[in-house]
DNA sequence: CGGGAGCGTTTTGTATACAATAACCAGCGC
DNA sequence: GCGCTGGTTATTGTATACAAAACGCTCCCG
């Protein structure tokens, strides 16, 4: 996070969940490199991940907007998601070591942690939640299926920041994990696939409760 | 593809095509920015897609080098290439409109028309090829799972270049278009699906048979 | 003879100036 | 009044110069 590219990164990011630009908003390199402190340059390698991410995006003319996910837009991401990252936990099944599975039990140790206090600690939550994920990823041993997952889950990330979220809610999650790790341990592809799918899918309506209803033209 | 970083990101992926360099050696900017004839500044906009490709990629400490793409790769590209691919192929089942399907049977024909001569046309094959896959994404209205194939589908092009099709695989991939185009023009989804499925995984098998046997017990 | 510190060279990263293009606006003809 | 056209400003795209970092080499010391 040294290079003033990441920073720019990180900033303009932090400036777009700050809630001080809406959606569809235009934006200009200028402007994001007064608000980050450096320079064009790197901003525009900045704006190309989160282009990438799907958080800004371009008009036919290239100009710059905040991207405006729609319920829809919302919906797909999550699918996409359940697709791949079910996948990921196939593979993670086969491959992951004891080592990697006791790990992922020290993970899942702190986010019981997080949540289990007074005032659950949300942040912390989804910074293990985070971490999970990210070490099955990691044990499906498949570089194109991390890139792909790492693009998807980041703008969810930013969206969730101003959700709310019940300690019931947190706690299923745990229980997932806990369901998953099991399947790991067990080296069952087949089992840790489901546990996945349905982790992700509940994770979905969950989401979307908050958001709003479906369209009523709706597919899938 | 009149910006200079267009002509940069053409001119360096035939560089890579051409032959003229090995998978794993070493590239610089500056090189690069002679060959294409534009500065660096574009140069690194190119190079950062041809990342993202995985066409090329950095050390750890961003030093540039031609992807080497192991036999593992390369299936675990058709694997995540089929499971979006079929994907887009049921949500396309579900939208095509008539007209849709028209298009898909005119661009068969131009594909079939590029078998059927003394030598087909194995260029004008693989436009065809591209165009039929790119209608089918664009039926299935999902613009992040068009990101991700696109992304995906574009490294094997590069790969694919050098090898040699018989007439009779091309003949069959013929054969699973008309029969997509049939489960378009039923709407069946499930019937999409499954045509998609074996068509990408023979594919699969044909592409390996020239890359060569699959790795008993690889690593890295 | 091997290992590591120092230094010149190579390569990537950033800032800035300028060029090209798109949006905006005003004035004109109809 | 409406739409077009020309020029003006805003915004993105590119080139270049310079800064920072990494590499490789040499030389010194053990």
């Amino acid at each position: 996070m040294s290079r003033a590219s990441d920073r720019a990164y990180a900033a303009i990011r932090a400036h777009l969940l700050s809630g001080q630009v809406k959606a569809g908003e235009q934006l200009t390199e200028d402007q994001l490199a007064q608000i980050t402190g450096v320079s064009r340059t790197p901003v525009r390698e900045a704006v190309r991940r989160l282009e990438d991410e799907l958080l800004l995006v371009r008009s036919d003319t290239k100009r710059l907007f905040v991207a405006d996910w729609s319920r829809d837009d919302i919906e797909e991401m999550f699918t996409l998601r359940q697709m791949l990252e079910c996948h990921a936990a196939e593979r993670a099944a086969r491959r992951m070591t004891r080592g990697q599975v006791a790990e992922m039990e020290a993970v899942n140790r702190e986010l019981k942690a997080a949540i289990e206090q007074p005032a659950p600690d949300v942040a912390r939550f989804l910074d293990a939640n985070r971490a999970f994920h990210d070490a099955i990823i990691e044990a499906a041993a498949s570089p194109r299926l991390g890139q792909m997952l790492a693009r998807l889950v980041e703008a969810p990330v930013v969206l969730r920041t101003a959700r709310t979220y019940s300690t019931e809610d947190l706690r299923q999650s745990a229980r997932d994990h806990d369901e998953l790790i099991a399947a790991f341990a067990a080296r069952d592809p087949d089992w840790a696939r489901a546990v996945m799918g349905s982790h992700l899918r509940r994770a979905f309506h969950t989401f979307a409760r908050t958001v709003g209803p479906a369209t009523d033209a709706e597919d899938a």
